[in-house]
DNA sequence: GTTACTGCAAAGCCTTTGCAGCTGA
DNA sequence: TCAGCTGCAAAGGCTTTGCAGTAAC
């Protein structure tokens, strides 16, 4: 907890409940959530912020690179306190989303890809999709 | 140009002259425009066409497997003709987005992120960003 | 003749913005 | 104190929807 705070001080953010809250519960979860989640899940501890809010801090969480923001494909973004290098597993089917750390295929792809095109290469955001273990036993078929 | 016409019917889809113009239109083109770009380019052939149309006919080809829409973290999509498997780059600073082909790196990517995950994978969608060739010679500052 | 597509307008939805008031440092 | 943050409401921007008319087959 003090450590967040030292956190935000390090980058010149003022410490806010709000902003605690926010990447607290960031730090806290596996879910990659979205505003609108983080919102909700937080209105009991904060009842009077504002989804404004949520959204100024987020932006400006990720401006500082103290998290990422996750673009999946759905219809809002998704929020990630994990800033290693690593690439996002999503399930087509319950829309769970996973972690994996970046593996040496990637490192000698950004390598190659870097190479090849000429592109002076600054990030790079990896998305698989399938379907998740649980899922799979569930039987379930997928669509496409 | 007749091929077009095949590819429509094959997927029982009806062949009108505005989904015509926008799938021979992305087909020729490597710059993975927007539904508001393809919009634009092609008033001047289909003045009545409306963006509606454009955005039900883009859906309507994703579906089928036509087109493909990229997600590059801008305000809108993009939508790509190109359905081989490959990668995409783009410059942080002139937002081209370039093609690459899915190197080997990547299919053994894929087997170690199934195997590690026990996910089964269906797809995948991989996004590089930096400084293009030509900007680079502009030496333009890359801001992050 | 059916079915499916087009075009227009309106609505939806996520996200951003403006601004007054408040608060952390 | 005072820059910066919060909260409310409104606006913005991309995309979708509803529906009547129209075109493809």
């Amino acid at each position: 907890m003090l450590e967040l705070t030292a956190i935000l001080k390090e980058h010149q953010l003022k410490v806010t409940p709000q902003r605690l809250s926010i990447f607290k519960m960031l730090r806290n979860t596996k879910v990659h959530p979205s505003a609108e989640t983080i919102y909700n899940s937080l209105r009991e501890e904060h009842p009077t912020m504002s989804l404004a809010t949520v959204y100024k801090t987020l932006d400006s969480f990720v401006q500082h690179r103290l998290i990422q923001q996750l673009n999946l494909g759905e219809d809002s973004y998704r929020y990630d306190a994990n800033i290693t290098p690593h690439l996002h597993i999503q399930c087509v089917n319950c829309k769970e989303v996973v972690d994996m750390p970046l593996l040496t295929q990637v490192i000698s792809l950004r390598e190659e890809v870097e190479n090849t095109s000429g592109f002076k290469l600054t990030g790079e955001q990896i998305y698989f999709y399938g379907l998740c273990p649980t899922c799979q036993k569930k039987r379930i078929l997928i669509k496409c």
